[in-house]
This record gives C-alpha cells, sequence and structure tokens, in this order.
DNA sequence: TAGATTGTTAATCGATTAACAATC
DNA sequence: TAGATTGTTAATCGATTAACAATC
C-alpha cells in the first residue's frame, strides 16, 4: 500500500488515459511505441509522457520506446484495476440504474456487490443481477462486508446523512455523484466527485466565451 | 462573445461551485459573505477567491464583503446560465436516459430539444417528453434548428463517426460520456468530457495507494 | 474615524516543457 | 558502431498564496 506516495494527482489523472490509449494500440496490434508517437496521438508532450511513467519506474528502453503489452499491463497493476475493490451504491434512480448497468466496473477495480434505495417500493427490484436492498439494512451490511468505496446517486440532503454514517460505519473512500461536497467535513476520506451540473456548467461558459476558431 | 478571453479553465471550472456554494447561502438567507468565510466553507484560499472573482470584475466592497444574491447572479451571467442553449442528446441508452432525465439543463444554460438513438425499437419512444429520433434525422434536424452542443452517449466507435458528421453539420460543442476524445481530431471545438471510467480507476489508484489518515 | 475586507501586486510553489547525457 | 529514444536534470511557465495599500 502508498507504494507511490510523492506522486501528485495531476499525473494519477493521467493514468486511465494512458491505459485507455494503450488498450487500443494493444487492440490493434501494435507492439512498440515511442513517447513522441505516443504523445502525438494523445495531444501532449513527449516529455510529459517520459516523466509522469518515471514517476513509477523506467518502463522504457533507450532507442527503442515502450513496449505496448508490457506498458499497458504496468500502468494496471499501478492503478490496481486487478483488485476486484468492494463497491456498494447507494440511489437506484435514474442515475444510479445507469451507473449500475451501464459501467464496467470489473475492468476497472472494482466489484459491485450491493445496491441500496430509501424508497420501499425500489427496494426487492432487481438492477444488474442484484436484489436493491433497503438503506435500513446498509449498517448491517457494511459492518459485515466492509466496502471500500460508496457510490453515491442520491441527493444533496441525503447524501449529507449518508457520508456521515458511512463513514461511521467504516467506508473510507466515495465516488460521490451528489451535491454535497463530502471531502470538507471529512479529512482522510478518498473523495472522487462528478459533478456533472458544474461540468456542463462549465461548457455552458465556453460557448459563451470562446471566439469563434480559437482553440 | 469572448467578453472573459484571459482567464485560464482553472478559474472557470471553479465557477459553477462558487455558484453552488453562493446558492446555498441564499437559499440560508444570508445576504453578506467575506471571502475568509466563504473560502472556510469551500476549502480554499480567501486569497484564491478574490483572485478567480477578479478575473472577471470587482464585486465586493472593502470592510464589507460581498453581496450574496448579486454575486450569485454575477455568477450566472458570467457562465451564461440565461443563455437556453440548444442541446441535443445523442444515446438514449441508460445513460443518456438517466442524463435526459437528471439533469436539470434548464438551470445550467441549455434546453433539450431533440434526443436521437441509432436502434430503430428505441426511436418512437418518448424520454422526458421528446419522442426520440433516428439517428437517420439528425442531418436534417442539424441544418434546420443548429443545435449548440451535442450530447454524446454512445459508445466510442460511434461517438468516433458522429462526431465527424455533427462538425460537419456545424454542431460546434460536445459535452462527452463516450471515450473517445474528441478534441485531438477536431481543433477549435469545444469538448467537455465525462469520462467516468477514468475517474473510477484514479478512485481505485487513490484507495489503493492512500496511507491510513493522510489527506 | 477605526475596523474590516477588498483589489491587486509580489513571492512562492508546483507542473510542464526543453535539453541532453546515458544507453540500448 | 551509429541512430534512436529513453531517463533525468535544468529552465520555463502558470497557478496559488501571501502581503498590503486602497477604500468602504
Amino acid at each position: 500500500m502508498a507504494k507511490y506516495e510523492g506522486v501528485s494527482l495531476s499525473v494519477v489523472r493521467r493514468l486511465p488515459r494512458y491505459h485507455r490509449f494503450l488498450e487500443d494500440l494493444l487492440k490493434a496490434g501494435v507492439h512498440r511505441i515511442s513517447s513522441r508517437e505516443l504523445s502525438s496521438k494523445m495531444g501532449l508532450t513527449a516529455s510529459q509522457i517520459r516523466q509522469d511513467l518515471n514517476c513509477f519506474g523506467g518502463f522504457g528502453q533507450q532507442g527503442y520506446g515502450y513496449n505496448v503489452p508490457a506498458l499497458h499491463a504496468e500502468i494496471g497493476k499501478i492503478l490496481g484495476l486487478d483488485q476486484g475493490l468492494r463497491a456498494i451504491l447507494v440511489g437506484a434512480g435514474n442515475l444510479g440504474r445507469a451507473i449500475a448497468t451501464h459501467m464496467a466496473f470489473e475492468t476497472k477495480g472494482f466489484t459491485l456487490s450491493a445496491i441500496f434505495d430509501s424508497s420501499p417500493q425500489v427496494a426487492g427490484e432487481s438492477v444488474r443481477g442484484l436484489t436493491v436492498l433497503h438503506t435500513d439494512e446498509m449498517e448491517r451490511y457494511c459492518r459485515a462486508y466492509h466496502p471500500d468505496v460508496a457510490i453515491l446517486c442520491i441527493p444533496k440532503e441525503a447524501a449529507q446523512q449518508l457520508a456521515e454514517k458511512l463513514v461511521s460505519w467504516g467506508v473510507k473512500a466515495f465516488w460521490n455523484f451528489s451535491h454535497y461536497d463530502i471531502a470538507i467535513e471529512h479529512q482522510g476520506i478518498i473523495v472522487e466527485n462528478v459533478h456533472l451540473g458544474d461540468s456542463l456548467m462549465t461548457l455552458c461558459y465556453r460557448i459563451n466565451n470562446t471566439v469563434d476558431g480559437e482553440k
């Protein structure tokens, strides 16, 4: 654990993208790639790629470049995609269901192990082969199975209350789709936010404030 | 248009979050806030808030702070949330439907004006009060109504093909949920990516590489 | 007026890019 | 060996933080 402590979040956030591009190359049967070639495909500098990768070790070979299958596997290992961390999903509304059915959890390091909803109507339904449980059962479940992460697809107010409880039941990480900023009140908890509304508003700004032809 | 040309994307990306926090204060009946108070609520520095806001003008008052309703309205105007930009959604699968039904487009600067799907079975269905159209009708629709943005909730291969076409039909911005990196091949097009898989993999890394108690 | 807090300039910090010696 | 390309150090660039004079 914590093998790579000094690595900045900016670098880490680029790793999944490297992994994706290498996967494409792998599928295309490309066995060898230089930082220069990869940089032009990905729209960044060769320097940055070499710097990024060297945070984790020397995966290349001078005069040759990088071995695609090996590098792809290395990055997967660095990310921990083989770990099968246990995730629970909280909130089986439109978004929650879409996340449950749409996401390839298994190839991203996770197993979706339970789904909860606060509505008695929804509890009992089957989503992605899992029977939705009522949120009342969440404490028992967490204490018994110690999920690694909770995926919050619930409104802000519910998120605020439930995050508190989930933390007290030992959940240390959140994939947060709600508008509640967990990280502020819960130091030491890992939070990955997906603020769709913020993303859309940013897009709105950019459309309104971009001169035609500007990058 | 392009009123604020020099402002960096890092600053712009914080605007929606300011807007959200100010909305909460507004609802709580708070009329006045200093950069210092706001900074402690949001988990950033007072300096940064003042710097950020001053990119767009002097909205505060020395010795007093910021007027909450006024600042909230200003940021909304800067973002262009009152513009009602026309959005079309491409792909009415799990994710597309969730986005269509879940997102509050109206309060984020957009109007969802049409939904398309490539499956003849799906075309004709009603989603959020809109009849899903077949993708064959997209060209005619774009040429007639000039949508400002296309929301891509389709697989990578389809995204690659359709992005190409949409650009040729005059679409200048994308809210992209696919794994295809539009921006690389289409310079001058505005792309806001939501790479859920990347976010999940980043979370995987952070869980695997965070020492207990570390921030 | 005195106190508070902004707007803004200057200092620091971190991230990206460039350069090049090491080496396959 | 010669050419290519990495790993790594140094230079640059941009973003964040600190400081303080302006001013309400």
